[in-house]
DNA sequence: TAGTCATTGTTGTTGCGCATAGCAATCTGG
DNA sequence: CCAGATTGCTATGCGCAACAACAATGACTA
């Protein structure tokens, strides 16, 4: 009943990195709703706490977002009250995690950990070890 | 000068993901843009040609698209004249590729096997057979 | 020191991919 | 025959990212 497709698709590591990629994307997703963040917030809340004093352009360089594109997502990051902003000279201004917004780092972190621990543990043991390396000398 | 962050994130498989999917994506969407065709296109392109008469919904279920988000996809297509659709019963329609449209299938076909050559090129090599079953073991 | 040039934060707009809800027509199985 | 599933479709919204433009400011050099 169930129509059986012949797929050439999944034989393509690029197809195969997309799905992946939007499956994992997907299930970290709902689980950093929890937290009321999106992934890309996460990443950002983590950078931030890892480097108190960075500059939104900076982030933005290091996480490939546009500059005007961090501005809604700080935005929103500000309105929780999860960063300060100070400004550096007239012109830039650091940022740093709020207490709440230290806590809420945390929180992420856990979940963010717990998620690659599972996601590794799905994976068969042989395979381990490679992935990060291989996933690195894609992307540079 | 140019800032030294303190950056977590690559530590991450999850995150590296992320980003070596998003990089390839960018890459190989402006090649296929030479043909005038998205990736999600291509696909279902490659998938109509390996499959004649597969319906929509069919397809969808493949390639975990919407069926709602099928329909814009298959016009755009349609109205490029790639794809012929025939009524199989009052309520499916069945597709085919047009001649044209196994021209661009194959011209596309061609760039992304090109493409995953050079991805798996740029690949140490002894990562190189694990990453294709590892991306499998994630995504499902 | 003055003047050019780059950088920063910002606005506004656009596009793609994906999700959801709802609908009418049609098919299917008990 | 009829309830329930399926199909194609409309409409709408969200998240993410790209691009162009801008004023204010900083940095470097001539």
């Amino acid at each position: 009943m169930t129509e059986q497709l012949n797929d050439p698709l999944p034989m393509l590591p690029g197809y195969a990195l997309r799905r992946a990629a939007n499956a994992c994307a997907a299930e970290l997703g709902v689980r950093l709703a929890t937290l009321d963040l999106r992934q890309s917030e996460a990443s950002v809340l983590i950078l931030i706490g890892a480097n108190p004093g960075v500059t939104a352009a900076a982030l933005g360089r290091q996480l490939d977002i546009q500059r005007a594109n961090m501005v809604p997502l700080l935005k929103r990051l500000e309105e929780a009250e999860l960063i300060d902003r100070a400004p550096i000279d007239g012109k830039s201004q650091g940022l740093a995690l709020s207490e709440p917004g230290i806590d809420r780092m945390a929180a992420a972190r856990t979940i963010i950990d717990t998620y690659e621990a599972e996601l590794l543990a799905r994976l068969p043991a042989e395979h381990r070890p490679h992935l990060l390396p291989a996933l690195a000398a894609l992307w540079r």
